[in-house]
DNA sequence: CATAGTGGTTCCCTATTTGTTACCGAGGTT
DNA sequence: AACCTCGGTAACAAATAGGGAACCACTATG
């Protein structure tokens, strides 16, 4: 099971997608993006994120080497979020994904509304 | 908590990826715009995923109004599946991850190694 | 009679993900 | 001395995702 034939391409896209297609990493994405440089206390703020799943999103984001983490040893500690250039280039997708998110959400709601009506009579 | 201050729109791309962002969906919508139209079993076999999570992934796609359903009330039965106007747009962004995580597969891997190898040591 | 084929639905169980809370260390502030 | 900040980590609890197998209706075929 679970072999997808018939789609070759379909396991590599899965591939990535598992990877970095969660909720919480295209968000960190996007943030960065907007606003270049970005601490922990300051994503946090923004995303309305656990402290705990944040720290997992950026170490996978870390390992998958589209997140840049710069460490002050100052005290308090500073630590600096940057994207990478596979993270810049990540964006393109991201947006465009973003963008249309934004475009059919409106469109979503009425299916939705439309097809719970439907089904409910 | 998770009031997503300071990025508005975060929280509704938030609510679209968190419709249409899964793995399965993503790759049902794949599959039907690379053959137009499919059947039921047909999707299983590609996809290599289980009934379950086809028929409950088809319906939130109904739902949603990307996907549209036809049945033939003929026996045995058969229904078909294709993308709607909308699920067709949906097909841009996607196609852009799917070239995205194509390209940089390779990458990502590499940078994984990278850092495993510096974290090990 | 038994079986296969089609498109599901339902129950059960497990695995993964996610959130909550508490805790840390080192130094600065009150 | 007690407490605060920052960037986490560890332990535990809860929610969700996902697979497998059984069942359904209906009919044609062997």
């Amino acid at each position: 099971m679970l072999d997808t034939a018939g789609c070759p391409d379909c396991k590599r896209i899965n591939d990535v997608l598992s990877r970095v297609g969660d909720r919480w990493s295209v968000l960190v994405v996007i943030s960065l993006a907007r606003d270049g440089t970005l601490r922990f206390n300051e994503l946090k703020k923004n995303l309305g994120i656990s402290q705990r799943m944040l720290s997992l999103t950026l170490k996978e984001l870390e390992r998958d080497g589209l997140v840049h983490r710069t460490y002050h040893p100052t005290i308090p500690p500073k630590v600096e979020y940057t994207l990478t250039e596979m993270g810049q280039s990540f964006r393109e997708p991201v947006s465009a994904l973003g963008y249309w998110a934004l475009e059919n959400l409106t469109k979503i709601d009425a299916a939705r509304q439309a097809y719970d009506k439907s089904v409910a009579k």
